[in-house]
RNA sequence: GGCGGUGUAGCUCAGUCGGCAGAGCGGGCGGCUCAUAUCCGCCGAGUCGGGGGUUCAAGUCCCUCCACCGCCA
């Protein structure tokens, strides 16, 4: 491991879920970036989990007719199996239950208490179970009211000061310690920020909301369930991180490097949080990155419309990598997009059979029924512009995906893939081929467009590793790559890679085959329950 | 109501400092035959949302209107 460090978050996934599109997708893009890091030898931490307490945990429990306990333990095993069928590489899963988390968000309470930051206030008002906090917009009371969605409620209340943080906040984004990205999401949180900022409730009484974590200072309170979850990122590393020195409260990969989010959370992250790391005295977070929301077939996902996409489902069709590939190719990150069984198709055909399939299948041919090996040599003007271009890409490449550009990044790698369908066209090895036995020159260019090709390839496969480690490692072993692609590590900024035969070169499946689109199921919970 | 954003080809979008409107996909035509009906080449008469202004020159800058989106109220 190098000296860099690279933390990232998402966020823990509320345990009552059906893990969804949504879900996939954060967690997908934070696992891209860990791999990618990782192959540049960058010491990275990857965290996702789940959130446990609250009302809406409780209640579903009781539903259940277990305990709380026994309810997540078993929910929580749903976002487990999901990462694992998606390759997630997450080096830690927090569960806000994990002891070690309540005793570290016991600790950060009393902290904030000693600090003078908290202070108790009696408090009434119309309280929304579901959302699990107060409402105060009148119009909102009312439709709730009828709704049966609010209950009137006077109790004793526990505050943190968050509003003594308001300038400091608004220094920190404006100086670009804490950046919050894209900029449409720095601006929001900006302009929430030009009004005064309140308190932040921090507390539930227990005769109201027995799951959650005791108050240390008022045994009769429990923690609101978002400071007990922001707090994740922080206890994490804590407890679930070896050599974590066990005398501070953070860890040695904190401050993180990314906490990325849906844009729903985006002022529990960036004003909650922050200010509560304030009172901490810890240092901010670097950025926090707000992606988009995906449609399907352009509308809404929600439960009530009955068209959530289950990525299980997809991944039974598709399979983790053209999934993976997707999600990050098909929209900005940051922006919204719209999910299609269409668009997916399309975009899987095209992208990966046609242009990566298709090339990675008339290479390995060609080569597999000519021995089986590349012949080494070196680049001649026939092929210098190619492997030129393909490093331009790569850096391009890799610039943007660092800064979390993937769809930008990937358009780009193609191009360089295209170049190389195109050599293959242009120089028609299959002809020099017969040739070479008569024309020593024709032999010796055949020999290096398929090196040229085929180390593209290879080098492809690497760059491509953190987006479909599945099919990408299968690639590399194709290609008679050594060892594991998932052990490979560049040396230096070196992104073309001369291919070697080493393992030995072989035809293998098609990498993603062509789908037809008339074969392709409903993937929404709609269509699962009418065909239940 | 306040603040911010978006509107460019059938679809998704890129267009930097103002300088002859672009890419991918889909569609059409042609070529190749190593390859997964794949690959390569060619094919665009788009009021750049409407109107006005500045300028030798505006998708780009300014004003205004319309539509949609986000945050706040």
């Amino acid at each position: 491991m190098g000296d860099e460090r690279f933390y990232i978050t998402t966020p823990i996934y509320y345990v009552n879920d059906v893990p969804h599109l949504g879900h996939a997708y954060t967690t997908i893009a934070a696992d891209a970036i860990s791999r990618f890091h990782r192959m540049r030898s960058v010491d990275v931490f990857f965290l996702t989990g789940t959130d446990e307490h609250g009302q809406k945990v409780a209640q579903a429990a009781a539903a259940r007719e277990l305990s709380e306990q026994a309810h997540c333990d078993e929910l929580h095993e749903n976002f487990r199996a999901l990462w694992e069928r998606l390759d997630i590489s997450n080096d830690a899963f927090i569960r806000t239950t994990d002891p070690e988390h309540k005793e570290q968000v016991k600790a950060a309470l009393r902290k904030l208490w000693d600090g003078g930051w908290i202070y108790e206030q009696d408090y009434e008002g119309w309280y929304s179970v579901s959302e699990e906090m107060f409402v105060t917009d009148d119009t909102e009371i009312e439709r709730l009211k009828a709704a049966g969605k609010v209950e009137f409620v006077k109790e004793s209340n526990y505050f943190f000061k968050m509003s003594a943080f308001q300038d400091r906040l608004v220094g920190a984004i404006e100086s670009g310690e804490l950046v919050i990205q894209p900029d449409s999401r720095r601006n929001e949180v900006l302009g929430f920020l030009r009004q005064p900022l309140g308190d932040l409730s921090i507390s539930r009484p227990k005769s109201r909301l027995g799951w959650g974590v005791e108050l240390p200072f008022a045994t009769d309170h429990v923690c609101y369930v978002w400071v007990d979850a922001l707090l994740n990122y922080c206890t994490a590393l804590r407890y679930l991180n070896d050599g974590t020195p066990a005398d501070d409260l953070y860890g040695p990969f904190w401050p993180a490097d990314y906490h990325l989010i849906g844009k729903d959370i985006l002022t529990t992250h960036s004003v909650y949080w922050t200010t509560i790391l304030m009172a901490l005295e810890l240092p901010l977070p670097r950025r926090i990155f707000a992606h988009g929301w995906w449609t399907f077939e352009g509308q809404k996902m929600s439960k009530s419309m009955g068209n959530v996409v289950d990525p299980n489902r997809l991944i039974d069709e598709f399979g983790a990598d053209a999934l993976r590939y997707f999600a990050l190719r098909q929209m900005p990150f940051g922006q919204d997009g719209d999910f299609a069984a269409a668009g997916l198709v399309e975009r899987i055909n095209s992208d990966l059979a046609n242009d990566l399939g298709n090339l990675a299948s008339r290479v390995l041919n060609l080569v597999a029924r000519d021995g089986g090996t590349f012949t080494p040599g070196e680049p001649t003007a026939a092929t210098q512009p190619v492997i030129d271009g393909f490093n331009a890409a790569a850096a391009d490449f890799e610039r943007d995906f660092a800064a979390l550009g993937f769809a930008t990044a990937l358009r780009r790698l193609w191009e360089a893939l295209a170049a190389t369908n195109k050599l293959i066209q242009d120089t028609e090895p299959w002809r020099l081929c017969k040739e070479r036995d008569e024309d020593p020159a024709a032999g010796a260019l055949y020999d290096e467009v398929m090196r040229t090709s085929g180390s593209i390839l290879q080098s492809l496969a690497a760059l491509l590793f953190p987006v479909m480690p599945g099919q990408m490692s299968v690639l590399w072993e194709s290609l008679g790559g050594e060892g594991s692609l998932a052990d490979y590590r560049y040396a230096g900024d070196r992104r073309f890679l001369s291919v070697s035969s080493a393992g030995g070169v072989e035809k293998g499946e098609a990498l993603f085959p062509r789908i037809d689109a008339k074969s392709v199921p409903s993937f929404t919970e709609r269509a699962e329950q009418q065909s239940e």
